[in-house]
DNA sequence: TTGACAATACCGTCCAGACGGTACAGTTAC
DNA sequence: GTAACTGTACCGTCTGGACGGTATTGTCAA
């Protein structure tokens, strides 16, 4: 029966992400991760020695994969600019709200950290590629705007007018805007 | 002692919101804001019977005091568009971060309904004054971006910058931008 | 090659404390 | 007398986390 899962943390970040959809941020319980990552308390807590473990944890996996997305994407040719607007505009268009972010900021506010460093950085990056960084600004912060949307489950656009604010969005940004 | 005070709600709504942003949105309890508040918990729950109705308190104070700045602003002669830029900005510039929508979201995030709501009105009264619909959802997301970076504390633009931002912003919004 | 030990990866239980909420008797301003 | 509380005591539930086990897989000297 307890033959080791090499996968474990995985299992339990994804459960983790599922709770907090599921039954609310502020509802992530150590017992209710653990039965639904099909694991017991104690092995939870071997994995992740405590509660604000597992939160940074989790934050930090989705920092990682958004930036793995994105380095793929810039390594396979494709303008930053570009990569960054598609990569957040298919985040927009999942149907799983990004409720872990919440229950990181519920538990303590300093868990997302590092999530404010990865905006900094790509911000940054994005400065040094682009010539007018008012508008590049304007762009960004439009991005942001949809995805905070997102987040908070205002369901506020129709598929068109995203597609088209996306649109217009990537033609600002590609100098043939403002 | 024990002298009643007429103010109490909006003194209980106050603390919720102050404990809410020094302890973490997540350490929003009952005793911690009845002693905030400098009424006792049987006087909390006088006044809000359970914590349900005080983060549906408090979330509609929220809103309706900044639809009422709003509507005072416009019946004054402001164009809604430029209220809408000013006070949102304005929001911003301020330093509490509204940590009070994080509690909400954690207890429950039907709560939000109410700010959801107002958003859907907001946008949708733009819209029937604004001519060329991009430009305002443009306009519209980049605000709200900024919003959600300043409820994320994520302090990512110097105050020229975000200056700069808002002025191309009610460019847009005014018809000379993009 | 085998026996001793150690490390890994868990399981299942228990507990102290926090929290939401109730109950109720007393107090004071109007 | 009533509305608006205060203060205290209490209850049931939930939760984080500590702890003691257990099975499996190395490691390594004799």
């Amino acid at each position: 029966m307890s033959i080791p899962r090499a996968n474990s943390r995985e299992r339990i970040l994804a459960a983790a992400a599922e709770v907090a959809r599921e039954t609310g941020p502020g509802s992530l319980s150590l017992d209710a991760v653990a039965h639904r990552a099909g694991v017991s308390k104690g092995g939870l807590l071997y994995n992740f020695p405590s509660k604000a473990k597992l939160m940074q944890g989790l934050v930090a996996s989705h920092v990682e994969e958004f930036e793995q997305l994105l380095d793929e994407a810039v390594a396979g040719g494709e303008p930053l600019v570009s990569a960054y607007l598609r990569l957040t505009a298919e985040a927009c268009e999942k149907d799983e709200p990004a409720a872990w972010i919440f229950s990181a900021m519920a538990e303590d506010p300093d868990f997302l950290e590092p999530v404010n460093q990865h905006r900094r950085r790509l911000l940054d990056r994005l400065k040094a590629e682009t010539p007018n960084v008012t508008d590049l600004l304007v762009v960004f912060f439009a991005m942001e705007g949809l995805l905070s949307m997102k987040l908070f489950g205002t369901a506020i656009l129709s598929a068109d007018e995203r597609k088209m604010l996306v649109e217009r969005l990537s033609q600002i940004a590609g100098g043939r805007g403002v």
